[in-house]
DNA sequence: CGCGTTATTAATACACGATATCATCAAATC
DNA sequence: GATTTGATGATATCGTGTATTAATAACGCG
């Protein structure tokens, strides 16, 4: 088979040495069409839902895989709870997390690179990716706090 | 009880309306004692060592309740297992993650106070604390990477 | 300082997300 | 196309986190 139409993500899977497997491609593209913030639950139930042969250990694999190649993150919204899976875009993603009522608001623009340009060369370290979780009140829960003393 | 001793924390429990009960002191204590990425696992084992009376269920509810209050945050060091706890000092805290070793590098210094107050103006949010963390290969694996092209 | 109210707790049984295992399979290389 | 080796899928199992409820202790008030 041809290369001509790996996305940019597969690609990285390939170059780090890994075999681009049905399972894995699937999931990749769950996760890529998903819009962030998807659950372990439901990535499975969509991936079974594109191919019912597909394990769920396979799923948990390559969830681990394409976390561990930055091109994923799992999160807590709320605490202890299961994780959401985000897509990290361009290495990147920011949030606002909502304390009282768990909302997750994204934002673009972090201005975080001159930091990290930073933190390689002070730590010796090679950075592929961050995010940035942002806590408090969304606009709705800190109006009603205002209002309700509570 | 006269509250002269009480930690800034602790007072924060009681200021947001929480009762300052003795499982969630000794969580608490446990945690700031912990020096930071405890699993609730360990979490558990301290707590019961200090006071085999308390129950697991206290031991999640009071660590739901310090994340609501930005006091802690669950994180992942590797995907999908057992989240770690850190504490987030004033409100913030910061590390980087070795996606090949999961040792975990702390640092100071963000730099995200600007950010966060343009966020609180654009978004009309209330903002109590963040976290942001990056991935990448640490000194020492991105070293052996080099040597080993591996 | 003790009493009443009410949030919180402890204990247990349970649910369910995640994992270990291992025989089978298929992706990449030549 | 054959070989090598990493990856898969099925299942049994594990262990973290939760629901439930009667009992308890923290706090405010007199």
């Amino acid at each position: 088979m041809s290369n001509t139409s790996l996305s940019p993500r597969a690609q990285r899977l390939r170059d780090a040495g890994h075999k681009l497997t049905n399972a894995r491609l699937t999931v990749l593209g769950v996760v890529e069409r998903g819009g962030g913030h998807l659950t372990s639950t439901e990535i499975l139930n969509r991936v079974n839902a594109v191919d019912a042969r597909i394990g769920r250990a396979s799923v948990f694999r390559a969830l681990d895989l394409l976390t561990r190649l930055s091109i994923i993150r799992p999160t807590y919204i709320d605490s202890s709870i299961t994780p959401t899976y985000v897509l990290l875009p361009d290495g990147h993603h920011h949030h606002v997390i909502c304390t009282h009522c768990n909302r997750v608001i994204e934002f673009e623009d972090c201005g975080l690179s001159k930091l990290a340009a930073d933190l390689e060369r002070r730590l010796h370290v090679q950075l592929s990716g961050h995010l940035l979780e942002f806590y408090g009140l969304c606009d709705r829960c800190s109006a009603q706090e205002r209002s309700a003393f509570n």
